[in-house]
DNA sequence: ACCCAGAATGAATGAATGTTCATTCTTGAT
DNA sequence: ATCAAGAATGAACATTCATTCATTCTGGGT
C-alpha cells in the first residue's frame, strides 16, 4: 500500500497531533503499558514486537527501551500491572468496609471476577498469555504467585466468617477456598477459547450454584 | 565442524549414531511432534525454535519443513495430537464399557485428569501455552473448542447417568457438568503456575469434594 | 529572549530465525 | 551388483526484530 494518504489533510486518527510532546516518565510507562495489553489481547504474546507496541502506543521506537530497558522488562511490568489490579480489584472487596453483609460482599466478589465487558476480556487475555509461558519462566511464576498468595489469604479468611456466621458443619473454608479460585480461574479459560460454548450468563449461573451449595443461607 | 568423530568410537551421548537413518513420515512426524512438546514444555511456546525442535529431536533442520510445511504447520499439529490424546483418554474412561459402575467411573475420571508424574506436567504446560494463545489465534481456538465440545457432551451424559440413578433432585447435569470442567481447569492452572502452593493431592481433594457434594452417594 | 537538561526520535546495526534447495545418502527392487 | 526414488542434510539466504545512539526538539528556569 503506496502513502497515498499524503494527498488527504490528516484525516489520520491519531489520538494528538505530530507534534512532539515531552510529558513524565511515569505516564510514559503507562501508555506503554497500555499499548502493550491492547497488543497482546489482539496479537498474542508470541507475536508482539517492540514497534508494534510503540506504534499502538503513537511513539517511536526508541522511547520503550528509554523508560523500560529491554522488551523482557516491558513484558515483565505489564504482567505486574495486570495481577496487581485484578487481584488488588478482588481484595479490595473482600476486605469490604464499604459491604458489611457477607452474602453481598460475596455477590460483589463474583460481579468483579465475571462481570465487565471488553475490557475485561482484554485483560483476561492477557492474564492467559502469562499463564501460558509460566511454566517457563520463573519470573512470571514468581510475580502471579505474589499477588495469588494474599488474594488466597483473602478469600479463605472471608469464607471463615462466613461458615462461622451461618454455623456450616463439614466445611473446610482453606479447601472451599481453593476450589472456588480454580473455577473461576477454569471459567474464564472457557470465556476466553470456548466463548460459543459458554456464555457469560452461564458462567455466572455456574459460579453461583457453587457458592450457594456451600453457603446456602448467603446465597439466594 | 569437521568429520573428525571418524576417529572416535562414536562416543558421543546421541541416542543413535551418526547414521543418517531413512524412516517412514507418519513415524518422522511423531518423532518431531514429541520433541516440539518437550521444547514447549521447557521452554514456553513463545521461545521454541525450529532448529531447537529438530536439534531436541536429532534431527536436521531441513526434515521438519519436509514433513509439517511450516513452523506454524507444526506448532498446529502438535495442538491437535496433545488435544486429541487429552480428550481422548477421557471420552475413553466416561463412555467406560470396561468400569460399570458409575461412582467408580468418576474416580477413574478424577485419576487420570490429576494423576500421574512429570509427563503429565509437560502435557500440561503445552496445553496451556496454547490456551494462551488462543484468544488472538482463531486456528488455536477451534481445534481446542472441537474436542472440547465432544469431551463436554460425554461427561454431560455420564452425569445425567449418575444423576438418574442416584436419583439427586434440583441439580442440573449441564450446569454441574461445565462447573466439573472449569475446577478441573483452574487446578490445572494451580498446578502449573503455583505448585507451591497447591500440591497434586490437594488438588485431587478439592475436586472429589466437589463430586462428593454433588453425588453424596456415589463418592465415599 | 535565551538556554540547556533531558525527553523523544528513527535510521542503522547486528543477531536470530524460518525457509529453501543443491547435494548426499539409504533402501528396496530388479 | 546396480539403480532409481525419495528421505535426509545443512549451508546459504532473506527477513524480522530488539537495541543503540547521534541528532532533534521541548519547556521550564533565568
Amino acid at each position: 500500500m503506496t502513502d497515498a494518504s499524503s494527498a488527504v489533510t490528516e484525516a489520520l486518527p491519531e489520538a494528538s497531533s505530530k507534534r512532539r510532546q515531552i510529558r513524565p516518565k511515569a505516564e510514559r510507562r503507562q501508555q506503554l503499558i497500555d499499548a502493550t495489553i491492547r497488543c497482546i489481547a489482539q496479537h498474542g504474546l508470541s507475536a508482539v514486537t517492540m514497534q508494534m507496541v510503540t506504534r499502538e502506543a503513537g511513539l517511536s521506537v526508541g522511547i520503550a527501551n528509554l523508560h523500560f530497558e529491554s522488551k523482557d522488562n516491558l513484558l515483565k511490568e505489564t504482567l505486574r500491572f495486570v495481577a496487581e489490579e485484578y487481584h488488588g480489584g478482588q481484595i479490595d472487596i473482600m476486605e469490604g468496609g464499604d459491604i458489611p453483609d457477607l452474602g453481598e460482599r460475596l455477590d460483589a466478589l463474583l460481579d468483579f471476577q465475571l462481570g465487565r465487558g471488553v475490557t475485561q476480556r482484554q485483560k483476561m487475555s492477557v492474564w492467559f498469555a502469562y499463564y501460558g509461558e509460566a511454566g517457563a519462566r520463573p519470573v512470571y511464576q514468581k510475580i502471579v504467585s505474589t499477588v495469588d498468595r494474599l488474594a488466597a489469604q483473602k478469600l479463605e479468611a472471608l469464607f471463615t466468617d462466613i461458615i462461622r456466621e451461618g454455623d456450616y458443619s463439614g466445611v473446610d473454608a482453606r479447601e472451599l477456598a481453593t476450589g472456588y479460585s480454580a473455577l473461576i480461574d477454569g471459567l474464564h479459560l472457557g470465556l476466553l477459547v470456548t466463548p460459543r460454548e459458554l456464555s457469560k450468563r452461564r458462567a455466572r449461573a455456574v459460579a453461583r450454584e457453587f457458592l450457594r451449595r456451600a453457603f446456602p443461607q448467603h446465597i439466594h
